[in-house]
DNA sequence: AATGAATGAGCTTTCATTCAT
DNA sequence: CATGAATGAAAGCTCATTCAT
């Protein structure tokens, strides 16, 4: 998607991004990312010591791209109801237009590779209070009587449950994604959690 | 659901099952996946042509007895509030006391292998008109206004989005699910799309 | 040396030994041992898990076979000087008609595959006494006054760091290896020890 | 030897000797002598041709501080069999307190690299005539009658046969070397061969 | 029908060597 | 002169698949 003469590092997880959404983990191998990369075969090991260390890297990055496009749209200046279904929305947004960090980043959490990430992440946890990026403001709205009462995951899960199935159905081509819909979903997610 | 001396066709299946769930596609030899059928690795493709095949042919199987289950709880006798709860609860129950299953499921459709297959299956349709398990009863209650008046799509991510992330959560052990959290996650559910 | 339908285990290791004497661990690819093997790459996985267990498998047996021919040599039925002699000689002989084993055995010895095996081998003790193959002879000839008091080490250097060396000689083309010249090494490696 | 700031080659060469004695020649890749030795990869190649070279330098290094000791310990006023005695006393002190000298000649001579220099060395000839090191020594105590008439090959083959295997014996921890067990093994060399 | 030894294409990884800086 | 990023040939190893028994 880029051909300027960036770094190498970059060129090579852009390949890799490339070629494991499309292909999966295993049908990526080392010598086809690194001619899409267009660098040879040993350089990528001396960025990455092997093909895990490179996946593992990857995955760093995509997430790390994905927290930043949340935390941006997060803002505690308007109503919970509108900034709540407001970033229903961006994540949407946001993931259909990233289809290939989306498919990674699934494969990669339902792979052995990432199945013991899944409860790190999201809902990563310090000294017993939980610290991910949408906790805070679950809880704030908790405590303020905006939204009802339930565990932790069960936010989680009616948020990015909802969102991922949809971007998922969009990307397989089963259903247009227009911003009906999505305001749609962003409603029904709403409801969901609302007091 | 296994013990008897089943057929080798089954021990073949249930190894696969094994195997897959906790290493993946890729890390399952077929000569492990024999070893632990108690057959030879020749005897495997007596009974499925390649690898693909078994793999396809296990999802029919896995995905099958799960369209089976949910069936079995699907009935228009009672309210569509307590059926659709219970539905709900049902699912997650199903899904939480078959990790195996949920785990090859989740793997098979974020893999090159399923992603085709995703759009086929809950959202099928024949002739224009939807023929999923759930889709007559969201397009019923629609009808009769019980509730929102959603794309199919939606109403689906909003039933097993939430679902598939409550089960993955909880089998990672990072939540328990009790009841009480089953049910939590029904009723907002339902507070999602109810009208 | 052998085309008969031997089984595959020996023709590997034949085929390895024959590699490893001539060019070296290192320039004996598994891809060339197969091949001369008669035998495809995956095979020698079958038998061995990796290069390392070949390597040292080969050691084993060769190893094995010079202990066999040197146990067969060995007699107390004659008088010490005579059988020390002759027990020269015939490891002489044994190490000179197998060249192969013979430059496969000391490269091993002085590689870091082997370097650890170099004092558990011929000089093994059990209990704090020695039962290598001739530590016995050694000690029943010293307590009987026929050959010097001298460590047990002492006796091991005089016999085979000779008798080694001789080999290598001969092997590398520079000094012929008659049965006089022969002699006169076992001559001098009894005059070396005895009282 | 070293610790100024000695030149370049030199620290090339050292640190090669390290990792070569230690490593064996195929596990000391050119990257890790040249990080041991503080240089850059490519300035190793100013220096040495490639790997090989590099090799052979080091054996033309090592084998010749060899000689050079030796020559130091070679004297012909007193009588031989002190001489004799002194000098493999000398020889084995040498190799002992020179181990990664030691271990690295030794894997040179056993290896594919040096298998065709051990003639050259020790046993060098000259139209004809013996020109090495201890040649001259053996033949002249020989034309006095001071030590058995044998051959010259079986000479070397009892002196540094058996200091070879004693100083093998004692690096790698499995006897002690002090001055009485080197005593031993010296007045055993010279038992060997005196007349 | 069932087996598992044998296979080799294909993958990951290493490392001697080059060359632009 | 010195450097070390980049290279790719070549090595070790895996595993889906075949087929003689």
């Amino acid at each position: 998607m880029s051909s300027a003469p960036k770094n190498t590092r970059t060129a090579i997880l852009d390949a890799a991004l490339d070629l494991f959404s499309e292909h999966g983990f295993h049908s990526s191998p080392i010598s086809q990312i690194a001619t899409l990369a267009g660098v040879g075969v040993g350089s990528i090991y001396r960025y990455f010591s092997d093909k895990d260390a490179l996946i593992h890297a990857l995955y760093e990055k995509v997430d790390g791209s994905l927290q930043c496009a949340m935390k941006e749209n997060i803002s505690t200046s308007v109503s919970m109801d509108l900034h709540f279904k407001y970033f229903v929305r961006c994540v949407v947004h946001y993931l259909y237009s990233h289809p290939k960090e989306f498919r990674f980043l699934e494969q990669y959490h339902n792979s052995p590779y990432g199945i013991n990430e899944v409860q790190a992440k999201i809902l990563q946890q310090d000294d017993g209070r939980p610290t991910g990026l949408c906790s805070e403001i679950f809880l704030n709205g908790q405590q303020e009587g905006i939204i009802k009462k339930l565990p932790l995951p069960v936010y989680i899960s009616m948020l990015f449950g909802p969102v991922s199935y949809m971007v998922r159905y969009s990307l397989s081509g089963y259903t247009a994604l227009d911003d009906t819909i999505i305001q749609s979903l962003a409603d029904a997610c709403w409801n969901a959690i609302k007091a």
